[in-house]
DNA sequence: TACAATCATTGTATGAATACAATCATTTCT
DNA sequence: AGAAATGATTGTATTCATACAATGATTGTA
């Protein structure tokens, strides 16, 4: 007997059903992930995560708490802590002088560093999977992200 | 310029490739899905998840603990506000009179149905896909979760 | 039988996430 | 120039998540 004949929650189509499993994928090893991130940078994961968003370069603090889904306050503690700890700087904003950019120091770079090392270890089912078959899962995800 | 080269972070194998990709493309949605899933069930987002843990079967306390990476303190606290909402029930365990065994209601998995059907909202990229290549993702991505 | 280990619970404490109001400086619009 | 909007900040309050100590009941074991 299947779940969804067990619940009565059917997924309608092909994307749905791809959709779901990928998440369930990367849910399973949510919990896991979050804790060896924090243990290793001694930074909430939340924080490291707002790391992640400057990597692309400087944001203002607005733009970085929309990035994020909270507020401007939210964004202003947050960023608060990282510099503090070195990670981040702020620098005025070349034409707007109510702005501030936020980018990353070369300590929150190398921070960042370390979080992706985490964050890049597959589960073992995925290192198993033919090369062939992996090239074109990357293929695929590569479309979807880009 | 590419990030690795900007920074030295080089995923090193195929796999590693690949689930970087696929974190990628969940976490981007994660933060929306979390508010959806908490909006429509009126439960915070870890609650909802451990509805998703018992979807596969009865539980002891202590293996949904070790299921959401938590203690067994955590674990009753949430299991009593699931109940209180006659989302779950607390069940004597067949052999072990120390150990309950927490299970759906039949109102727990009308709740976990919404939860679901909010979750598989795939991201628009996905549904654009061709119809043969998410056939191929799906079947890598079932040999994964499987 | 006695002792140690396990399961669930209560209570407590702390750090985090989140939201809102209020303020000040600056920019934009009329 | 004056009014309205925007960006950042401080402060406050609330809910969540998480961990730990201690307890009572039950089970497994020396």
């Amino acid at each position: 007997m299947t779940r969804s004949a067990r619940y009565g929650s059917v997924p309608r189509s092909e994307a749905e059903r791809a959709w779901r499993l990928l998440v369930e994928l990367v849910m399973e090893t949510r919990g896991d992930w979050r804790r060896k991130v924090a243990e290793a940078t001694g930074l909430p994961f939340s924080r490291a995560r707002a790391l992640w968003r400057l990597e692309r370069g400087p944001r203002t603090l607005a733009e970085l708490a929309d990035d994020m889904g909270t507020d401007a306050p939210a964004a202003t503690v947050l960023i608060n802590t990282l510099e503090a700890r070195g990670l981040v700087k702020r620098t005025p904003h070349p034409t707007d002088r109510r702005a501030k950019q936020v980018s990353l120091t070369a300590a929150g770079r190398r921070m960042l560093a370390v979080v992706e090392k985490i964050t890049d270890q597959p589960p073992a089912a995925l290192e198993r999977l033919p090369v062939e078959e992996l090239a074109a899962l990357r293929r695929t995800l590569e479309k979807l992200v880009g």
